[in-house]
DNA sequence: ACCTGAACACCGTTCAAGT
DNA sequence: ACCTGAACACCGTTCAAGT
């Protein structure tokens, strides 16, 4: 007969640094950023905070790169799209529902933190420009501004979505209704790519 | 002989909101967000932290929110431009040197604190594009796009030049060179401007 | 190798008290 | 009215110790 595990002490599966980042995301997706600690992720993960610190030994600081590198490492992919634009187009829309699922990692990835969590993405985003015949300056414009429209207009959505937020703006005599905020995004997109020779 | 004021006890100026918000954006400005501390704040002014409480009931998140309004709240005017499009173009230069000078706010700026701070702004695009004859629902969207495009790009700039950010990038099979931002801004914001008819 | 317990130097905030 | 001092419940992190 096989050995079973042993029930006692250690049989729980050990930590990883793929385990903590995901216990991590939960927390800050479901209770926002602020409420993430190491002691409550310790909690969520069975184990003393401590603990984790041998898996990510800068500390809070690593997790929090960890958490900007899941969400944001995104590149693009024309596979399956009919021309670039099309592909562009379909990239951004995708992005854009990462980014507001994972809405309290935003503000991470503002921060100076990470500084090359970004640099697939954007480095997709010229492959694609290029491959539409884009000339290789122009290719590298077009790809920030749209990263830069993507992850600007999230951060609108988020902060004017947030719970209380269309009283407060009604108060500050902003005359707008209801925003359809993906009507918007999309209509932004089309005027954006359509400067796009 | 005029009574002088005394020397005594507390003859310095006392704490306002405005004295306040100032030393905090010093702080953030010279030292970054995370050492904003009600401690620490309460040195600079001079005085024990808890009397910062006294003018700011709601305590840190109230001087969170007043930061962004400070640093957010900057409307466009058409006053002095040739035409429209000059004026969107000078507004978007001067509100991404208002970011870039105080980017310890933006991570602020991106999260659902303070939703009214950025209504005036807006409106003020919105206004713009619709004296310049863009109908209604073109000029929400034009207003909502060149604001994400603004900030959106503030926030890339900030994460890339970071203190080793171009090593990192380097590291990450980045194979940019060092980036010209304000030119890559200013070609993006054409590219989008051009997209309004 | 992996985790725990106790400890340290900080936080934001409350509350009674001083002037 | 405006500020202080002491206290409370938290933080992130170090470090020696356990298994």
């Amino acid at each position: 007969m096989v050995r079973q595990p042993a029930i006692n002490a250690q049989n729980r599966t050990p930590l990883s640094i793929e385990r903590i980042i995901e216990a991590a995301l939960q927390i800050v997706d479901g209770q926002g950023l602020g409420r993430l600690t190491m002691r409550r992720l310790g909690d969520a993960l069975e184990v003393e905070a401590m603990a984790i610190y041998h898996h990510l030994p800068r500390g809070k600081e690593q997790l929090l790169d960890g958490l900007v590198t899941h969400v944001a490492a995104a590149p693009a992919d024309a596979h399956g799209y009919a021309g670039w634009r099309d592909a562009l187009r379909g990239w951004a829309r995708a992005y854009r529902d990462r980014l507001l699922a994972h809405a309290g990692v935003l503000p991470l990835l503002v921060t100076r933190r990470n500084p090359a969590a970004l640099a697939t993405t954007t480095a997709s985003l010229r492959e694609i420009l290029r491959q539409g015949g884009v000339p290789e300056a122009g290719a590298a414009v077009a790809a920030h501004s749209l990263l830069s429209y993507v992850i600007g207009h999230a951060a609108l959505e988020v902060r004017g979505t947030g719970p209380g937020a269309a009283g407060a703006a009604a108060a500050a005599g902003e005359p707008e209704g209801p925003v359809d905020w993906e009507a918007r995004f999309l209509a932004g997109l089309d005027l954006m790519l359509s400067g796009l020779t």
